[in-house]
RNA sequence: GGUGCCGUAGCCAAGCUGGUAAGGCAGAGGUCUGCAAAACCUCCAUUCACCGGUUCAACUCCGGUCGGCACCUCCA
């Protein structure tokens, strides 16, 4: 039984789709006004997992991620670039979604803009005003907060809690500081559309009322995105979807994760310590970030650590995460060499722990998502299958081939199926990873395999002294030599 | 001021509907190897910021203290 945290009761609770075998799911997307960084990485991973695992366990899975691409914002940066403001969103929208694929992250099943849904918009405020929960002025429309018995309880706080600390100040349009914009009236050369209030624009959180109300109905299983918007951007659609619906429509569960921090303190464009993904991109596989972000479980905060060395920055968690990957896919290439075409996995017994991946795995993903539970079992799935390729002793060769098999088998459909790791060729990884680093030091391919050989040469001809020369300069650059039986291999060595 | 989160070994990080500390990195020793590397094996927290309380039993529950972070304004 999956069970998760629901942040809006903050308990754990058995997820039972309202729909038998069927799971809505929303997810709070992009403002494309900037290019993506790693705490949008997380949120996207983390809730790609969820989708993922919820597809897995046989779940008919409806997963929409928004585009908002119309707000304050992206006319203010699109008219900063001296761009159009459509053409300009596109661009950043495209980027995003690059972005997220190098990430792993699967595509949702719909993916709707604000720009595209303003029929939708106009007609959920409508519905507010014809409720009484919302009210024009001059242009604009306004969401009354006090309306709303329950305003404030995704967040845990009460309206006069939010008053009394309430920073803006009162304009004069809005009845209570903390009503928030429904509708906003255009102002001169920003971008409009017709509405019974005049022309003007959506306000930034009716968009997901709308877009989540039009493609996952008035009620739906799901509704995930980062704990910063909580409140007030989740508070105030609860508040317009139950206010123009009535009680018990919109969202049954909510998910938030938690933020990527950069040596404790909470990634901030402000601040200046963000971290863009393409960036990351240029030194790290997109799998290695993916698999860094899931040693840590999506609500507990992530200690993005940086340091300096030598005039270059070093990332210790992904350095680690990175070699951690080799290992895996390492793992899997001598798996593969062993096996050879006959992968299938017959019936029949296995060696003790060489069929305990697949429950293990579920185990730890049915209870909330526990992604750095479930890595650790990929990791002593991975060390079983070392050790039975390393040691075949007092194994029957038949049942050792079936848990090689199992193993090959179980490690591959885990680790994609509830986490989207390891999908690869073994051999694409880590021929990518090694061309990767020594481009960053400056050594040629080529050149290495040249001293290989001639290393392999002196070997055979046991002239050891001048094989540990070749080698041992090889070493002074950073290589390690792999002598193995199909030959001699090389790698990067750690730093 | 209001609200919420966090503090587990040198570092990263699970566990927290109570029953006696997953996993990874680093480190030490070992197996394998012509020598190595990779891989594998063994060791590495009598203790979970601190102080009280509840309990037969608390890292896990309750109260308090200290420290850190976040939200209340745009933010994944």
């Amino acid at each position: 039984m999956l069970r998760l945290l629901d942040s809006f009761t903050r308990r754990k609770v058995d997820f039972v789709p309202s729909e038998p075998g069927k799971v809505g799911m929303y997810l709070c997307g992009p403002t494309v006004q900037n290019s993506p960084h790693v705490g949008h990485g997380r949120s996207a991973i983390a809730f790609d997992i969820v989708r993922r695992y919820l597809t897995w366990s046989g779940f008919e899975v409806r997963f929409v991620r928004n585009v908002t691409d119309i707000d304050d914002k992206i006319i203010v940066r699109a008219r900063e670039c001296g761009e159009e403001v459509g053409a300009f969103a596109s661009r950043y929208a495209d980027e995003y979604n690059s972005a997220m694929a190098a990430l792993g992250v699967r595509p949702p099943d719909v993916e709707p803009r604000v720009t595209g849904h303003i029929p939708e918009i106009v007609a959920l405020i409508e519905r507010l005003v014809a409720r009484g929960v919302a009210y024009a002025a001059s242009g604009d429309v306004y969401y009354s907060v006090d309306s709303f018995a329950a305003y404030g309880r995704l967040s845990g706080q009460s309206i006069d809690d939010l008053r009394a600390g309430a920073r803006v100040e009162l304009g004069e349009l809005k009845q209570n500081p903390l009503d928030f914009a429904l509708w906003k009236a255009a102002k001169p050369g920003e971008p409009s559309w017709s509405s019974p209030w005049g022309p003007g624009r959506p306000g930034w959180h009716i968009e997901c009322s709308a877009m989540a109300l039009a493609h996952l109905g008035e009620t739906f299983d799901l509704h995930v995105g980062g704990k910063d918007l909580a409140f007030p951007h989740h508070e105030n659609e609860i508040a317009q979807s139950v206010g123009a619906l009535g009680e018990g429509t919109f969202a049954r569960h909510w998910m938030h994760n938690g933020f990527v921090n950069f040596n404790d303190e909470k990634m901030s464009k402000s601040i200046g310590n963000v971290f863009l993904i393409r960036d990351l991109l240029e030194r790290f596989d997109g799998e290695t970030l993916r698999f860094f972000l899931l040693g840590t479980h999506y609500r507990s905060p992530i200690s993005f650590e940086v340091f300096e060395q030598d005039g270059r920055a070093v990332f210790p968690g992904l350095d680690e995460a990175d070699r951690r990957l080799e290992y895996f896919y390492g793992t899997l290439a001598r798996l593969d060499a062993f096996l050879g075409e006959k992968r299938e996995v017959s019936p029949g017994p296995v060696t003790a722990g060489a069929d305990r991946l697949d429950p293990a795995v579920r185990a730890a993903m049915d209870d909330d998502f526990n992604t750095a539970v479930a890595v650790a079992e990929l990791g002593e799935a991975a060390r079983a299958a070392n050790k039975l390729l390393d040691d075949p002793a007092g194994v029957p060769k038949d049942v050792r081939r079936r848990s090689l098999a199992r193993l090959a088998h179980d490690l591959r459909e885990t680790a994609v199926g509830a986490l989207g790791l390891l999908g690869r060729p073994p051999r694409e990884f880590l021929h990518a990873r090694r061309a990767r680093l020594a481009a960053a030091r400056g050594i040629v391919e080529a050149d290495v395999a040249e001293r290989l050989t001639e290393r392999e040469a002196a070997r055979r001809a046991r002239e050891f002294a001048r094989a540990d020369e070749l080698r041992d300069a090889l070493r002074a650059q950073g290589i390690e030599i792999m002598d193995t039986s199909a030959g001699p291999d090389w790698r990067i060595a750690d730093a």
